[in-house]
Order: C-alpha cells, then sequence, then structure tokens
RNA sequence: CGCGGGGUGGAGCAGCCCGGUAGCUCGCCAGGCUCAUAACCUGGAGGUCGCAGGUUCAAAUCCUGUCCCCGCAACCA
C-alpha cells in the first residue's frame, strides 16, 4: 500500500461558478484519486480556488464590490457544484483558498524567503510594451506590425520594478528531471511531454515574480519590500504544499515526502507545473512531484466554446437535463475523452450514450436479470474455473489500464463485458429453462454484474452502488466510504458467500423527457 | 522554417507508442427474440484509414515528403 497526494489546478473564480473544462479536470483527478483509494492507497486529494491578481480585482471593482466580497461570494459555488459532481476531496481540508491568510499566506511567505535566500529570486528593472487590453506585458512573439492583435492598439513602453525568478540556469536538470525513467517527474501522457521539452529546448527565460503594489494590489506582499506584491506563480502554485501547511508548526509532510505526488492540470499551464514549480521547489529544499498528469480541451460541438458564438455550456444544466445525477455527465466525460486529448461537448451525443449505452445497455441489463432472478427462490453462484479464470484475466487488463491512468479504457473493458453478458442472455434464453440449470445461469449474470458494478465505481460511484445495492450484494452500503477497498477477494469469482439473495429491480436510468 | 493537435465507412470518435483479422455510438436495410426500460440479439449495405513514396513477408500503425483543417487556451476582450 502506498500513499497518494492528488491536487488539481486551483480555479480562478472570476466567473460565479465553474464551467466545463473546469468540471472535465476536477472528474479526471476525482476517478483517479478514487481509484488510488480503492486499490487501497492512502489517499489526500485537494483542490482549490486561486484567488488573488488584477482580472479578479478589475471584475469587482465593476461590480461595485470588493475582491474579497467578490471571491467570498463565488468561492462557495465552486465548492458547491463539485460536491454536486461527487468529487471525493478532502472535507474539510483539502479545498485551499490563496487568500486563506492562515493556512496559505504563510508558507507562501516562507517559500519566498527560501527562494531569496538561495539567490534565485533577483530585481530587475524590467521595460517592455504593455498593452492596457491584455493588462500584461507583451513579448516579441505577441506583437504584430507593432500592435497588439488581439486589442490592435499600439503597446506603451513601460518600466517597472519585479523580482525575478532566474529560471533560466535551470534548463538542465529539469530535462533531465522530466526525462529519466526512475524518480522523476513523469508527464502523462507521453504525447503532452513532447510539448514541454521541446520548450526547454528553445530556452527558458527567468520568470517575473512579483509586481509593484501599485499595478498589482490585490495579491500577497512580497516579504522585506513593501512596495512588491507576489504575482501568480509564487502564489498559485504554492497551494500544493500550503495545504499540507508546509513551513509552518502543522506540516503534514508524509503526504509529500513519503507520498506519490499527481498534479491534475490542462495542458495550458502544463509548462508552468513542469518547469517553474519543481524548480521553486529545488531551491526551496523539497523534494520534486511525481507526476504531472494532464488533460486537453473541450470543445462545444466542435467549435471553441465562446460567448459570442453562444455554444457555451453550463455544467449546472447538464445536471439538471439528468435531473441532478451526475453519472451521465462523469460517464461521459471519462468515456469519450482519452485522458490528455481534447474532446467535444454535444448534448446530441450525451444523450445518445445515455440512451444506448447507460439505460439501454446496462440499465436493461441489469433490470433483465433481476426480473428473472426474482421468481426464484434461491441464489447461489457456482465455483466454476472458467469463469474465474475470466474474472481474474479482466481484472488484470482493467487494473493495467486504471494503473496507467489509460481512464477509457478502464471504463470500457466495464462496458465490453455489458455487451458481452447481453449477448450471453440472448444466446442461452434463460426464460426457457428450468430448476437448478436456470438459477445457476442467472446467478453467473447477476455475479457478472457485481464485477461491473466494482469497475465503473471509479468513474460513477452512485450508479456503481445502486446497481450493488439492487443486486443485493453485502457490502454494497459500504462501497461509497472511504476505506472501501476493492479487495483480491472481491475480485475474485463468487467469493461473497454471503449473498444470498436479489433485491428489488428498479429503473437504474430513466428515459429522458424531451 | 514559432509550437502543438488532427485528417479512419453518412455524422462523431477509438485504434497508432509496442506493425499482422478496421472497432464503437448514432443513422440506414433485413431478420430474430419476447426475460427486459418500444429495450436486447443476429446479419447486411457503406472505408483504397488525406495524398505520394520508402522500410517490411506484412503498414491505419514505423520512416520521408506533401496537401488540408484546427488551436495557442477558457468566459475574458
Amino acid at each position: 500500500m502506498s500513499r497518494q497526494y492528488v491536487t488539481t489546478a486551483i480555479d480562478y473564480p472570476n466567473a460565479p461558478k465553474p464551467h466545463m473544462g473546469q468540471i472535465l479536470e476536477k472528474v479526471l483527478a476525482d476517478v483517479v484519486a478514487r481509484w488510488f483509494r480503492l486499490r487501497g492507497d492512502e489517499v489526500r486529494f485537494q483542490i482549490g480556488s486561486d484567488e488573488h491578481g488584477v482580472k479578479i480585482q478589475r471584475t469587482a471593482e465593476k461590480e461595485g464590490i470588493s475582491p474579497k466580497e467578490m471571491v467570498d461570494r463565488n468561492v462557495p459555488n465552486f465548492a458547491d457544484l463539485y460536491r454536486r459532481v461527487n468529487i471525493s476531496y478532502d472535507e474539510p481540508d483539502g479545498f485551499i483558498r490563496t487568500t486563506d491568510q492562515k493556512r496559505h499566506w504563510p508558507t507562501v511567505i516562507e517559500l519566498w524567503k527560501k527562494l531569496a535566500q538561495a539567490g534565485t529570486l533577483e530585481k530587475r528593472t524590467y521595460t517592455g510594451l504593455y498593452c492596457q487590453g491584455c493588462e500584461r506585458f507583451l513579448t516579441k512573439r505577441d506583437i504584430v506590425d507593432g500592435k497588439c492583435p488581439i486589442h490592435n492598439s499600439v503597446p506603451e513602453k513601460i518600466s517597472e520594478e519585479n523580482w525575478f525568478f532566474l529560471l533560466g540556469k535551470e534548463s538542465k536538470w529539469l530535462k533531465e528531471l522530466l526525462t529519466k525513467k526512475k524518480n522523476g517527474y513523469r508527464i502523462v501522457p507521453d504525447s503532452r511531454a513532447n510539448e514541454t521539452l521541446s520548450l526547454i529546448e528553445q530556452g527558458l527565460e527567468d520568470v517575473s515574480f512579483s509586481r509593484p503594489k501599485t499595478s498589482l494590489g490585490w495579491g500577497i506582499p512580497v516579504p522585506d519590500d513593501p512596495d512588491q506584491v507576489m504575482y501568480v506563480w509564487c502564489d498559485a502554485l504554492t497551494n500544493y504544499i500550503s495545504g499540507l501547511g508546509f513551513f509552518t508548526a502543522n506540516e503534514r509532510r508524509e503526504f509529500w515526502d513519503e507520498a506519490e505526488v499527481t498534479h491534475v492540470i490542462g495542458k495550458d499551464i502544463a509548462r508552468f507545473h513542469a518547469l517553474i514549480w519543481p524548480a521553486m521547489l529545488k531551491h526551496a529544499g523539497v523534494r520534486t512531484p511525481d507526476r504531472l498528469l494532464i488533460h486537453g480541451f473541450l470543445t462545444s460541438d466542435g467549435q471553441k466554446m465562446s460567448k459570442t458564438i453562444g455554444n457555451v455550456v453550463d455544467p449546472e444544466e447538464v445536471l439538471k437535463r439528468f435531473t441532478g445525477n451526475p453519472d451521465p455527465l462523469r460517464f461521459y466525460l471519462s468515456h469519450e475523452i482519452p485522458v490528455g486529448n481534447d474532446g467535444d461537448f454535444s448534448w446530441k451525443r450525451i444523450e445518445e450514450l445515455y440512451d444506448s449505452k447507460l439505460r439501454n445497455q446496462l440499465g436493461n441489463l441489469l433490470n433483465r436479470v433481476l426480473v428473472l432472478l426474482k421468481k426464484e427462490s434461491a441464489f447461489n453462484v457456482p465455483d466454476t474455473q472458467p469463469d474465474s479464470e475470466r474474472a481474474s484475466e479482466g481484472w488484470k487488463k482493467y487494473s493495467e489500464s486504471m494503473d496507467s491512468f489509460e481512464l477509457h479504457l478502464g471504463i470500457s473493458q466495464a462496458m465490453e463485458l455489458v455487451e458481452t453478458l447481453n449477448q450471453g442472455i440472448d444466446h442461452i434464453k434463460p426464460w426457457t429453462l428450468k430448476g437448478v440449470e436456470k438459477l445457476e445461469v442467472l446467478c453467473r449474470f447477476a455475479e457478472s454484474l457485481r464485477h461491473v458494478a466494482l469497475k465503473m465505481l471509479p468513474f460513477v460511484p452512485s450508479t456503481a452502488q445502486d446497481i450493488s445495492r439492487q443486486l443485493g450484494v453485502p457490502y454494497a452500503e459500504k462501497m461509497l466510504d472511504r476505506d472501501f477497498v476493492i479487495t483480491p477477494e472481491l475480485r475474485e469469482w463468487g467469493s461473497q458467500k454471503a449473498w444470498k439473495a436479489v433485491g428489488e429491480p428498479k429503473i437504474l436510468f430513466p428515459p429522458l423527457e424531451k
């Protein structure tokens, strides 16, 4: 058994509630965290919010409230929606806020001091071309014909004092760290690693770590330099260790030093997590993380989600469509989008998938087995060699997929089993059989469904439990407990000797209203 | 020469890393079954896997070239 620490990116609560991309990330992380728990690991799962910065400041201004008021209003909506999507982050301390002066700030300030002591911070006068519209300095690459291509305006030349983090000299060991096979910082999936490595090849630049208070007021002050405020990197990335109380009296270092650390993030911020973050940790004397799990982006009906196009999908609406049940959405995101790939969300597709896979194939299968079985007077799963071999091979394949983060293969394997079972029923025609033969056949189907439910558990937890309840398996009530483990015994064919009867069949997934 | 992703039956996607029966969902046609949520099962039509070369006994998969599409990243203008 090992210890796991799973994190997601912390959300920017500029909007009143999470968008689909953020849901995708949380679901991915949640499936991973759940799988770790189910295989017997000790897991800490942390999410949070990144609440500083000019954009927050500005949005709040527009609304005529203080930044603090705005984030205090928005952040609970994030936590609330994630709870309703069944994201199993640790309660109560698995949600870290960067405005939390008790939990977050002390670590950040201490980390800054350590970086300063290590000589990796340097104050410079930065002169650059600043675009008022973008509210940031533009790089040579951004500028087209001397103008900001987004705002079509000529940027101003502005000089300001910035603390810089000297990332430029870290290329060599970073490359080693990211490519070595053992004890490195592994990027998953592989295809996403090349992208980052090619960034190193292009040469790393030092990064701005602070802004003058006058241009960035809403943030953590730089220690011993009251005129400067920390820019996003030192503040936001640090959440991963501030949540563990690093550099304070109540450190929980065992979840870092003696754990496997997995950061789940989107491809847009891969570079910061792959480069700046490990460099910061190195100079602060903290070991580097183990894994960076990168997901792609979501389009809507094949197009970029955009307010202008009007194709933005609100996760809330998706929940509502399925009467608050998060599982169709969780299933969609896990089944349709291989980890790391970009994916598409479409209403047509999710409804299609709901009907064909969840309702017709899975729900209907459970129903037909239970209806036949409840007419029988006994229940007993026959222990046969071929069945038990099939089961153990199936579990082996499934675990391999899950352990290597090929999650869509994991859930597909469960669904393939469902398909096989539907075929089997039609082939065997249990309703034409009698006596012991009939009973045995039906019990074998029920047992197979027990395995299906276990395999679906990381993806659609409440559905998996519901199936198990209807089947009447003895452990059904415990399945959603944090310490529930899919033990070797549970994976074994016919291991549930205490299972003596099935429950009442109920409709698992009702037809959608038009 | 910025970087990355992609082009697979009518639509949407998987398979490519680690070559060897081209798979899934929807749609279409025909049949079966009647345990089940008008669900389930079987068969069929439809693909020269963008194009051109190369490697190989064998290429959707590896290599080279080439054409085309889409992003540069998240609700903010």
